[in-house]
DNA sequence: TACAACCACTTGCAAATATAAAGTGGTTTT
DNA sequence: AAAACCACTTTATATTTGCAAGTGGTTGTA
């Protein structure tokens, strides 16, 4: 029943509060397993979790893959379209400190960074997100 | 139980699938009043709707004021804080321009355009939004 | 002046979704 | 051989959503 607004797309797809908090974990936390996802500290649940890495990969936003050194353990990267949604997360970020009166230190000094010289930023963190994530 | 990372601040106010759409509507389609939102192409419910616009009002990204000219009706605008979530509505937009096969021609053509000049793009619009919806 | 239509919502209820807690079947570590 | 760990499922409860109808006023029309 939704139009095609482009944005659109990307709510249905991400538009919720979990979604993008595992993407900010794999871009910025370096979390490629799934109890690395399970501690972060907003506590997620398990349900939510392993409904939406399913989601993820059916949106081809990541790619799971079995860790050959661990025949038990599976890992996480992000695609290239994952890597691409690193501009809308660096906004929400800076946006939220901006207007935020409590947000943490180092996240907060990471946007602040990344603010003052923006598109240099994200070219380079996504060069960064590319070698660790994709081949 | 969330932590503090900026990016949960924006999510937890903005972090579904339709207050964005809201934004947009603010933003992009010039709607001022209740049922212009209610009349949108995703067809939102007007309980979800009285809520999103509450929660917006109490975390100060729009603004209630009563229309002079019709006292039954309200308009809504835009504060300063909402307005700077265009850059997060834009980079949704564009990213999802790049990875939806079906998008409506008419935000596609937009996108496209701003995309060419990202940071001009955003500070004339930014312009114009502010003219339109503050004092 | 009567009456219908419109205004921004609110209410009640069923259905869908989210959450917490516990459990599963295998693997790896001790 | 036992305990801990792995990525999830399952079950049961709580919350959110969507739909339809209703509210108390205001405005437009006959």
């Amino acid at each position: 029943m939704r139009s095609d607004c482009p944005l659109n797309y990307g709510l249905e797809i991400f538009g919720d509060k979990w979604t993008l908090l595992i993407i900010r974990d794999l871009m910025f936390f370096g979390k490629r397993y799934y109890n690395e996802f399970l501690s972060s500290n907003e506590g997620i649940s398990t349900t939510v979790l392993a409904d939406r890495l399913a989601l993820l990969e059916k949106q081809k936003i990541i790619k799971k893959q079995k860790d050959p050194e661990h025949k038990q353990k599976i890992v996480y990267s992000l695609t290239q379209k994952g890597i691409d949604l690193l501009p809308i997360i660096i906004n929400i970020g800076m946006w939220s400190s901006t207007y935020s009166k409590k947000v943490s230190d180092k996240m907060e000094c990471y946007f602040a960074d990344i603010r003052k010289n923006f598109e240099k930023g994200i070219a380079a963190l996504k060069a960064e997100l590319s070698a660790t994530h994709l081949e």
